[in-house]
DNA sequence: CTGTTAGCGCGTTCAC
DNA sequence: GTGAACGCGCTAACAG
């Protein structure tokens, strides 16, 4: 079957192309029964507009992308809702692309950009720093979403903008609760990689706490996951080597709280009653933390806050009202029922 | 910027540009010094070929296309990734897009198919019934995972191919599991959408089973949730309706895992015991269900067998050593600790 | 208001 | 083994 052009259109309604073009583009100049006649005929043949040639020459093209590392990570999904809804209120279009773990994000962007028209990037996952130098290639500007900015690297501060919480205070008010609550040997389950991330400040801000109320730092009670931190499984293995390593706790702080459920479960596999026994703290504030059971004691990052004020700062950038800039949002420390006074 | 061509690379290495689109498309045809050393001027200068262009111009282009209605929906995850691995391995390219809840996923299909060069398209999520005329259009086949062909239609069987469990029967089979330990009173919670899908098997399957074993349908312990199914915010809301109703029953099922833990967490704080006073079932056999606490008793759908299935027969259908064609896989019935005998 | 025409950036003939 | 020229389908000038 020859697939259907503009062109074949245009014949059929004895008019040009542009015409056409007109029509499908909602553009003004044109006779709206013309348009009405063409787009009666569009849809009888079934016509859809070649995007790959649109892309090609238009130049305007409102469109914002969303590259996702991880996209089937539940954490993102109310992430992507908000910003959806407030991509589409601007009258935008919205590309949502997944990264594989093994590709290189800023790589991705660079090809999208070409592809489409871009106007903008929001980057979700993956992490900020490696790529500074890289994201000036990209001619536009480039959002990440709950990942912040290094405090170092103040010299690549500009090339991008940040919209998160502050990882680093907040895993370390966390701990502190915990502290307050009496615990002095508390675990932690996090990731093992050297890479800059949110993962290494929610360590550090665990290793601030203990050495600001005078607790000496326990290496055994520093447990690493094998890579994925958003699996429950990592989290239910990890928790039992630390339970059968005999080492002693009282507390088990976890990185996320996909890896708390899987340690909730391995501690009830074991007998340990949470929190009569042992308190178990996660990080995130999903769904899941929510409804889990015991319910668990988190840091709620505020997505839909840091998700609507990504778009806004974002398009402020755009329209060239801001300059790039690096947001906090504080977190909400909930207080659930797997965590109890000793 | 001016933006970087294969015009501006022939240029600098002193070729014409079919020799670096030689290059660049490891085509044989070419001195392997030349495209070394227009590799290098590619890397020095961070060109990157214009896909859109690509795109127009090429022919072949092995890629599949996976549109997935809902992509934030845990569910997919472990199917996304075995479909990336397996379609990898047939060295084809893929391209993953996610569908809008208010978008037709045919409608999208069809775009997409004029924009790249499709060889095939797999669907997850959404419906295979509605629009199985339409899907004639597309001019490539096509194949849904976990989503069964319609009985009754007949006619459109050829139209496209589905792999996924039978929802009816293995509802069927959990409903009568439930029967077995002794339930009579046994609640359900499914969706109140009425266009076809595996929801309505599923309920089906549970209305099979109680008139096989002589069980009358109360109508009062059909509780239907608003809209998502895959929330637990929304299995908790409806679990607490149907506790404050104070209609009697012993097991409630559940028409997804994601909707029995937001019901055991609502039974929970109704001071309800699970399983001790009620039995609570779930569907699907994720991870989640694995790890709530009490583990739930669930049908697990065999995700990767189906996922690897589905991109099999994509590729004997394409290769045209198949006709479209309707597979079924068992699940399994995990026994976990929420249900118990009455 | 409408038609004609020139590219967008690239892959692909077809000569050389 | 390589380069010149053509055209993929479309939008955006421009001329009418």
């Amino acid at each position: 079957m020859a697939e259907i052009t503009i062109v074949e259109i245009a014949k059929r309604c004895g008019v040009g192309v542009s015409t056409v073009s007109r029509a499908i583009n909602n553009h003004s100049d044109i006779n709206p029964e013309t348009k009405k006649r063409i787009m009666e005929v569009i849809k009888e043949t079934g016509y859809i507009p070649n995007n790959s040639a649109r892309n090609l020459k238009r130049t305007d093209a409102k469109c914002i992308a969303v590259l996702v590392k991880g996209i089937t990570n539940p954490f993102f999904a109310p992430m992507i809702a908000v910003v959806e809804e407030e991509i589409e209120k601007m009258k935008y279009a919205l590309v949502l692309r997944h990264v594989e773990a093994y590709e290189d994000e800023v790589d991705v962007a660079l090809e999208l950009e070409k592809e489409k028209r871009l106007r903008g990037i929001i980057f979700m996952g993956g992490n900020a720093r490696q790529s500074a130098d890289r994201l000036r290639q990209l001619n536009i500007p480039v959002v990440f979403a709950t990942i912040g900015s290094d405090i170092a690297d103040d010299l690549n501060k500009n090339a991008y903008s940040t919209v998160s919480v502050d990882d680093a205070k907040e895993s370390r008010r966390l701990v502190e609760y915990l502290i307050g609550l009496g615990h002095k040997k508390i675990a932690i389950m996090t990731e093992g990689s050297e890479t800059p991330s949110v993962v290494q400040l929610r360590l550090k801000g665990y290793l601030e706490a203990l050495k600001i109320n005078g607790i000496e730092v326990n290496d055994n009670l520093i447990r690493y996951v094998d890579k994925q931190i958003y699996t429950m499984h990592n989290g239910y293995e990890t928790a039992r080597a630390l339970i059968e390593s005999g080492e002693e706790f009282t507390a088990l702080y976890c990185i996320s709280d996909v890896l708390a459920v899987g340690a909730l479960r391995a501690l009830a596999d074991a007998g340990i009653r949470v929190p009569e026994d042992v308190s178990v703290a996660g990080f995130d504030g999903q769904e899941l933390a929510e409804y889990s059971i015991p319910r668990l004691t988190t840091i709620r990052q505020p997505l839909a806050d840091i998700s609507r004020e990504t778009v806004r700062l974002l398009f402020d950038i755009i329209d060239k009202k801001s300059y790039h800039r690096h947001i906090i949002f504080p977190g909400d420390l909930i207080k659930g029922e797997s965590t109890r006074e000793i």
